[in-house]
DNA sequence: AATGAATGAGCGTTCATTCAT
DNA sequence: GATGAATGAACGCTCATTCAT
């Protein structure tokens, strides 16, 4: 190989499209980003298809970023509800962290042109948090509500929670926890 | 142009526009939006500065249509649950039955280029509720939230129904009511 | 109508692109074709679908201007000589007297990209010139050849002159009435 | 780079070329070219000096390849007749055997950015054909006609035959001779 | 000599907007 | 007021060519 494509600069068009997606919309320009990110016009092509694919990468790419944060260094316990404050503060420091990609993942999420069933290969990460929920549901610990149900209200109010925090980045454990307790009171059984 | 002639040629605009954002994104032309309300190209303009004031008229319409629909009806009761439960039905409703309105108001909220503080005239028709909320924190019927929070959670979780309710219409009753409990279980002060 | 689209710019369009294509090739730009002709980049685009339409379209009027051209001023003779005479003549000195069109025409005979079966909407106004030949065969004033195949030789033919006289304008005379008899001596019958 | 290191990776390219330029038209990349090659895009800058180089070669070696197919086997016989016949059966096999290169051919000959005057070093090898034609029309058995422009109508008559045998390719027997006796019966002088 | 990633000028086309009718 | 032809800046993308490896 002549110069192999190098993956630092798939990664630095990747990570640059975001910041300026996130600043100027997705109607921004490839020759802005490639412009960002120090490079020819022409090089986005040599990595990406179009700019759909870049967006359509970028997507997966947060997504995957996402989860695999999510559920970093889960801990050693049974407690469903332990388990599921752990991934929830995981997700919000991520947001919190990240507020370029959480902008870029809220935009991408309504974009016309998203290829469908790119997704999901992401939530195989989550079967272990399934199990254990059905587990919970089954012995009363949890409400009978379905899993993917429960899991986008857990989403849902994360990003609201996110949302508070990027506003009023002082009271972030404060929106943390207090969004945590809104959920948990809601999610849980009438044994708890 | 503050009063054109036709209010009702404005309206048709808006109606339009929002099927076809919501179907093609926001990057759909003027010239598509003008063709399928059976207009000429250039009237558009002559009832909006440009697209943009369009899109935020656009904005703005749905966010009071969707107000004064929350609001429309309201049930003599002074229980905070209630009155919130029916908000909650309102709200879903509307979802159910504009998914055009919903998916371009999803749109336009990350749209950049929305006008700031285009706001809330809306938020002031929830003034009441507002009063009804803050008494009943006072009073340990609800757990003590901003109140902003609340209702940006409030929000999320009935938007999350919505889109459960859209890919699965047989069950809506089922979706907004375990929706509805997931939500006042968790924002229900220990008093009940 | 606000404004009639013009039959005159549209026009000015083919007759500046086939200038353009003569001197430039194919590869000329839309961009040169539209400031050549004093008008802006994007009109071109109001009055085709898009080069590869304009070059289809052009195809077709310069085919059929030819054709009218050729049968132009038919002498009242029954002799097929005469008539072809008349119709060779009518060929060459269109060809001397639009050398671009000629150009083009050959240019674009080899472009892939040209829509197949557009061209014989213009044979249709050769019926008749058909049937003096057939019967021409038939009492043995012609040589027993295809129509088509006969056709395509005194095109062949008579192109091979038009691109002596656009060399050698001063001797187009001697060219044309050399070639005519090249042609007719190797397609006349024996009786003649 | 006058004479590169592999003679084989050159005539490969030509070759590639011909059939590339002939499907897809004188505006295939050369990406495409050195991808049918199996060579990287770089290789080819290293046999020619762009894509103007190539072409132009490319027209050259098919005209040379042409021209020494049409003399290949020359009969020993002082008939022009049996001469012209003898090149005119080459010269049409040669378009029914290499379609393609026939078919570049035709392409080039209308291309903008053919070096002039790469002429004619194959018209030497037609020294003796023209001394045989010039020595035929002085005794009058052929008919007073420049000898280039003959050339011409033989070239373009060749070339309908080889059209229609493309299309027509069982009664090619037929159409190369019909196609000479036409050509053979224009050019032939009173004497025969 | 061969490679192919990098380059950036140039292209066809779109589209919000203007304005003559 | 309604119209739609005219406009031209801006875009995504291609591709011949270069040159570091």
């Amino acid at each position: 190989m002549a110069r192999p494509k190098s993956e630092e600069k798939r990664n630095t068009l990747l990570s640059v499209a975001a910041q300026v997606f996130a600043k100027n919309g997705l109607s921004a320009s490839t020759a802005s980003i490639t412009s960002a990110a120090g490079m020819a016009e022409g090089t986005l092509f040599n990595y990406f298809k179009g700019k759909d694919d870049l967006m359509n990468t970028l997507y997966v790419e947060i997504k995957n970023d996402l989860a695999s944060t999510m559920l970093c260094g889960n801990p050693k316990t049974d407690s469903p509800k332990d388990v599921m404050h752990h991934i929830w503060c995981n997700y919000v420091a991520w947001g919190a962290r990240n507020p370029d990609r959480l902008a870029v993942l809220h935009k991408l999420k309504v974009w016309e042109g998203l290829k469908p069933d790119i997704p999901e290969s992401t939530t195989a990460c989550f079967d272990e948090l399934q199990k254990m929920v059905n587990n919970a549901i089954a012995c009363g610990a949890l409400r009978d509500v379905p899993y993917e149900f429960m899991l986008a209200i857990f989403a849902s109010n994360a990003e609201t929670v996110m949302h508070y925090i990027k506003q009023d980045p002082d009271r972030a454990d404060f929106y943390t926890e207090q969004g945590f307790q809104l959920f948990w009171s809601g999610i849980a059984g009438d044994l708890h």
